[in-house]
RNA sequence: GCUGUUGUAGCUCAGUGGUAGAGCACUUCCUUGGUAAGGAAGAGGUCGUGAGUUCAAUCCUCAUCAACAGCUCCA
């Protein structure tokens, strides 16, 4: 056998004599492939370009442009940075050095020295020098032993760490300039290819993410093969900057914090709490609609309501702790979750199968004492209120209920205009069983379940062990933020285990009693939580029938501030919000305000207007639209104004 | 919770071992102006909080609180 056959990603065929490497492959293609190359993806799987093609296989040369590419760059950039780093710092230790959604990052330890914007500006300088020696990666199999012996000359105990753990046979060094690592690889072919090095931050990060372990310094940062995309990026995370929640929310007055009240419990402002209600209106008759009974249930419960449903077990310690009264031993939890009370308002009478499903929904507010370094504006906070609602249905109506619910989900993202959400069906993690209640046959049962319901309705999932809920699995449904974090909205969860905790029956068509199954479900997930990330998603401009203010009214000068307010009251009655801008400034100033605002709509009057009974209309960033008669706008607008159904 | 950074006027931020400054916002006056900032004057701060060093601390040291970045966590 002395040729290998290669398909190309356009289907075709080549053949090429034994020894072939990537790099000669993509040679044969073109010149400029060959100049632009970084890695190769080798039947679904990235290499170096250097190494043998051994086999037929179809093969994908990879550049800047694909997704693997930009990896094995980035990859390639870590081993620069620590090939810096330890030019600048002998003795440094190292523990990993991945590549992630944008950049790198290296986790190391440097001991006592402290390592600040100074020291990054002197290794970024170094990154560069050592990237125009156009270094070659290369790469070496060594054994076991070989590596072990390696790193304990090196005296490094993190790269020992993670020899241990490897099988002998598998264990690759990438060596550039003067620098060997332990790495899986793959590798671009050499550091020239580096031309733009930023390194964006340093923090804190446990080694192998134990917060047992010790914190190694995690220095991120980002190259690119141009100095303009590097320019690009960070101009581009400008912009993103400024449609983070927490700036938008100040400048909008949407929302606040107090010191006083305290950290993580969000104070609604007026103008936030018009987007919330409205929000909560458009979900309450979407429910109505689903056939969902709106129930209220108090903030706090006894505490043996949360023995019962085994949270006081699970979170008792790492809460909010219990509000006694003066009666001896009596204890209140403030709730941090609303199913408990929706299981005793299903248990207030005796249930049939006829009855079922039976759906509970509630704006429930809840207090869960998060971890102070994890609270972050409204996404993550202390106080919250969920559009949660709890389905109670028989075994055999659980996947019809889950459908009903992903359609309800999609239609509130729909709505909304979010497209990129991920779905993503949370699972148990079978390595640490011992973290969830419940019986196998039940979680098996659930999760399958789960993944049948997405798979009706065509959902494109992805599976993450670990991630379920200490009762049951979960679809939930990830939305990321202007910086590029991932949050959780929408969340559906289905648990056996809280109907049998709280002994739920009813009574089946056999006249015995049976135990239905609980659908716990709220597609905004939080009302905090999704107005941030609507924030961020619409860039504070919402759609009109969420603006708080929807139109501001704006008086040429003072004369006509008796027909502006007239027009105010007018849209006021037709259930417009306007408000009049009848400050002593001139009309220029006045639009400029509510331009920066985020205003949708300005109505100008002067004394044309006045004549005429009619507006002057102007569109937030589109410009003036000329006058119409006040009635004749409110009537055209009225559609828009409207919440969707 | 952990590591690091930050904390000065309502907001955005300068600044200094000798008890503080700008722009915007605010108040008053002038101006009655037609599609993104009219002019003038004024008021406003125990420099996050508490201790220490010093003749003297907003500045240096320590503690504490909060925010930010990341990690860990997320019913």
């Amino acid at each position: 056998m002395n040729e290998v056959k290669i398909t190309l990603p356009d289907g075709s065929i080549r053949t090429f004599p034994s020894g072939v490497t990537g790099m000669d492959v993509a040679k044969s293609i073109s010149e400029g492939l060959a100049r632009n190359a970084l890695a190769i993806e080798i039947n679904g799987e990235i290499r170096d370009l250097s190494r043998v093609i051994a086999h037929e296989a179809a093969i994908k040369i990879l550049t800047w442009n694909d997704a693997g590419g930009k990896y094995a760059f980035w990859h390639s950039s870590a081993h620069l940075f620590a090939e810096a780093l330890e030019a600048l710092y002998p003795g440094v230790k190292f523990g990993i050095g991945p590549p992630i959604d944008n950049g790198f990052y290296y986790d190391v330890d440097l001991g006592d020295q402290p390592f600040g914007d100074a020291e990054l500006t002197a290794v970024e300088k170094k990154m560069g020098e050592l990237a125009k020696t156009n270094s070659v990666f290369q790469r070496r199999e060594v054994s076991k032993a070989e590596a072990l012996a390696y790193f304990t000359r090196k005296n490094d105990p993190y790269k020992l760490e993670l020899i241990r753990d490897l099988a002998d046979g598998s264990i690759t060094f990438y060596q550039q300039g003067q620098f060997t690592d332990l790495c899986r690889g793959p590798h671009i072919p050499s550091t020239g290819f580096i031309k733009a090095i930023k390194l964006t931050n340093v923090a804190g990060a446990y080694w192998r993410g134990n917060e047992k372990n010790k914190m190694l310094t995690r220095v991120y940062g980002i190259t690119f093969p141009k100095q303009k995309e590097l320019d690009e990026y960070l101009h581009l995370l400008e912009e993103a900057k400024k449609r983070d929640h927490r700036k938008l929310g100040k400048e909008l007055e949407l929302f606040a914090f107090s010191e006083k009240v305290g950290m993580g419990l969000p104070l609604w402002l007026p103008k936030g709490t018009i987007l919330r209600e409205r929000l909560e209106q458009f979900m309450r008759k979407a429910q109505i609609k689903a056939g969902y009974d709106p129930v209220v249930t108090p903030h706090i419960g006894g505490k043996n309501l949360y023995i019962t449903s085994g949270h006081y077990e699970k979170y008792g310690k790492d809460s909010f702790q219990p509000i006694r009264t003066p009666d001896e031993g009596e204890e209140f939890l403030l709730k941090p979750m609303n199913c408990p009370h929706h299981c005793e308002i299903y248990k207030v009478k005796p249930r049939s199968y006829k009855d079922l499903p039976i759906r509970l929904a509630e704006f429930g507010t809840v207090y869960r004492y998060e971890q102070s370094g994890e609270l972050h504006g409204l996404t993550r906070v202390r106080g919250f209120t969920q559009d949660d609602a709890h389905i109670f249905c028989r075994p055999e109506q659980v996947k019809e209920e889950f459908v009903k619910v992903i359609d309800l989900v999609l239609f509130v993202f729909r709505s909304l205009g979010f497209e990129n959400y991920t779905a993503q069906v949370s699972l148990r993690d079978p390595q640490n069983k011992a973290k969830y209640i419940g019986s196998d046959e039940l979680w098996d049962r659930a999760e399958r379940e789960i993944q049948e319901a997405a798979d009706e309705r065509g959902l494109k999932t992805v599976a993450v062990q670990g991630e379920a809920a200490f009762y049951g699995p979960k679809l939930d449904f990830m939305v990321k933020d202007a910086l590029g974090r991932s949050w959780q909205l929408g969340t559906i969860q289905v648990d056996y285990n809280l109907p049998e905790r709280f002994e739920l029956e009813y009574i089946g068509s056999d006249n015995q009693k049976h135990r239905p199954v609980m659908i716990h479900r709220a597609p905004f997930g939080s009302m905090e939580r999704f107005v941030a990330v609507l924030i961020e998603h619409c860039a504070g401009n919402f759609p009109l029938w969420l603006a708080p203010e929807q139109i501001a009214v704006l008086p040429i000068s003072e004369k006509f501030n008796a027909y502006a307010e007239e027009v105010v009251n007018y849209l006021k009655n037709r259930d417009i919000r306007g408000f009049l801008d009848d400050r002593d400034e001139k009309i220029g100033r006045k639009i400029r305000d509510a331009e920066v605002t985020k205003v949708p709509y300005m109505l100008i009057v002067g004394e044309k207007e006045v004549a005429e009974r009619k507006v002057a209309v102007r569109k937030h960033g589109e410009g003036d639209k000329g006058a119409v008669f006040l009635e004749e706008f409110a009537n055209a607008f009225a559609a828009d104004f409207a919440m969707p159904q």
